[in-house]
DNA sequence: CTTAATGCAAACCGTTTGCATAGAT
DNA sequence: ATCTATGCAAACGGTTTGCATTAAG
């Protein structure tokens, strides 16, 4: 239930929202760029405006709902956060992107941060290759 | 002697390039975006365009001569290519940049890869945080 | 009724491109 | 002499903003 979500971030539930929601919780696909966003919606019917679905990223990425993430290209792309830290490995060929969890990597990224006596706040790792499919 | 390198890269010989070479060899900053190399030329009277540091800076990447990063933000920064591969810390106070290496990391990667069945080409991991000067 | 959210179009800004000129080999 | 590199200004494309309108609480 989206509205709830929306309702303990403190935005109102307006219809713009839910739909980005929707299409952010879509099945296959947890990766979008805005622009992708607003041209689902307007296959779909649906009557957004760019600007908005900007406007709104920005706003669930401030309240948390969403992450922004940058491939290495130069449009960014959000997902919906999901609770646990996880990274990315991107398929240069076919953009599909995948998710993994390793406890190891995280731990070691803490003592470097200690290291260098930073507090650390955010880190993300991307591993770029051919996935399995395009590699034939 | 950069003449050299771009020799060896079958790059011609010409001012722009040896002077935008000459910037990112910078001692205390590795890190550059286009539009700050070119204002720093400006500032010291050099006659360069835009266009052409951008142009430059491609090609320099295309022959590996400087690598391309997307540090989250919206401005695509520059390095000189290093022999060996690092990763990154970054001040989110002062865009301070660290460098390290840490080959458990890297060795865990190659096995996550092979898991999902990638051929891994590149990985970055980025560190965001705030460091020791601006804890204060 | 009040205030925040939306759509539209125009503005922005980093980056790219077309074209005539200058420069490297 | 040939062909690439450069500067300029105009174009581009993703993202943001101003403003009048609409809708949520």
């Amino acid at each position: 239930m989206y509205e709830k979500l929306l309702r303990e971030a403190g935005l109102k539930i307006t219809a713009p929202r839910l739909k980005i929601l929707a299409v952010l919780h879509h099945p296959q696909k947890r990766h979008w760029g805005a622009e992708s966003i607003h041209q689902v919606l307007q296959e779909q019917g649906e009557e957004v405006g760019v600007a908005t679905v900007y406007r709104v990223l920005t706003q669930f990425e401030m309240c948390g709902i969403v992450q922004k993430h940058f491939f290495e290209n130069d449009v960014s792309v959000f997902e919906l956060s999901s609770q646990e830290h996880h990274d990315h490995l991107v398929c240069v060929e076919c953009g599909k992107v995948e998710e993994f969890i390793d406890e190891v990597i995280e731990q070691h990224q803490t003592k470097i941060a200690a290291r260098f006596k930073f507090k650390m706040l955010d880190h993300r790792l991307v591993m770029y290759g051919v996935c399995e499919a395009c590699l034939k």
